[in-house]
DNA sequence: TACTTCATGTAAGATGTTACATGATTTG
DNA sequence: CAAATCATGTAACATCTTACATGAAGTA
């Protein structure tokens, strides 16, 4: 079972979308898919490099007033290899949630440090909620939901919406139970 | 902004339940928090070594016919780097799910490979659901839901079963979502 | 006899982040 | 004038998994 590198295929997918430079690509990820996938320029760099190299990508030098961008674009090589990826099922990964590690092990101390851990996940549960609503109603009313581009961002945003909405209300009843058996805050 | 080692903790975590090997921790964590949490030999043991060198556990040879364990205990200073662990908040962990990557991109193939994916989603959380729900039922039954041990247990099997649930549905209703949009299936 | 479980470990390599360097331009 | 944004990159480091080695005991 060999490793396959995730970045590239994050960046693979991105370029498909359209020629984007190493900078916006971190832009693109933060705006758009940032509440599930998140890339270091330690990664984007020099994965795009080996993109070029490997003959998925081609570099366009842009010039930019006393600068030159690099501006990335997918090859055909690249269309087939992120096909490929996209028909391949994907592997579980194992998940790693600190919090619930946390949690977990809650009562080898005071219950008031679960009940602040709590407290803390449901707050940037709430968050990340609100920020995924003010999206999805911006989608709502400016998109097309027929188009296959939206249809795939409406759907990968209920899912992260409805994992905010889990954690929160999930921390909030946990709260009062612990707060049941242990009556003082 | 200093790394943690989060394998580090998650040993001192189960050390303080109870004296163990490394190989009865690596059976431990699949047994009881395998849907949230994982390690592998290659973090345990040298991890257990590195406890023992700082301090946080102790080794106890345990001669057990031709062989000896080694059966490592918390010690006191590991009860404390523990407390303290537990009583600093979260820091958010950037998520990384392949699967909403995929599902993101997938109008860049056909819908066809996009459908598959959120069946096989589907299916694998509704066996990690099958499987939480057999868990909580026996500790439902056997176990006093007022001990914090138990109680901290529930929250977490509670999370994980919410999870699986919200993705089940939500794999469900999107399939149907894509469906509609694409008669033939 | 061969496979599985028990039991401990290491080496190699992949994956990834953080921190830094550099320098132009724009905005407060 | 200082800070933020644009823009590209690297080096060091931490983290983690996979694959392998070793060997005993039990079981099919």
């Amino acid at each position: 079972m060999k490793k396959v590198n995730r970045s590239r295929f994050a960046l693979l997918g991105l370029l498909g979308l359209q020629p984007m430079t190493g900078y916006e690509i971190k832009g693109w990820i933060a705006e758009s898919i940032g509440y599930f996938w998140s890339e270091s320029y330690g990664q984007i760099y020099p994965q795009l490099k080996k993109l070029v190299t490997d003959g998925l990508a081609r570099v366009e030098a842009v010039p930019d007033e006393a600068r030159t961008k690099k501006r990335y674009h997918i090859t055909e090589a690249g269309r087939e290899a992120l096909e490929t990826w996209l028909k391949e099922p994907t592997p579980p990964v194992p998940l790693r949630l600190e919090f619930l590690l946390k949690i977990f092990f809650g009562h080898q101390t005071e219950v008031a440090h679960t009940v602040d851990l709590l407290r803390h996940e449901a707050e940037q549960a709430q968050e990340l909620e609100t920020a995924l609503e003010a999206i999805q109603a911006r989608f709502d009313q400016n998109c097309d939901p027929t188009l296959p581009v939206n249809q795939m961002s409406l759907i990968t945003i209920d899912y992260g919406l409805g994992l905010a909405r889990h954690t929160r209300t999930w921390a909030e009843a946990s709260l009062k139970r612990l707060q049941t058996q242990t009556p003082e805050e």
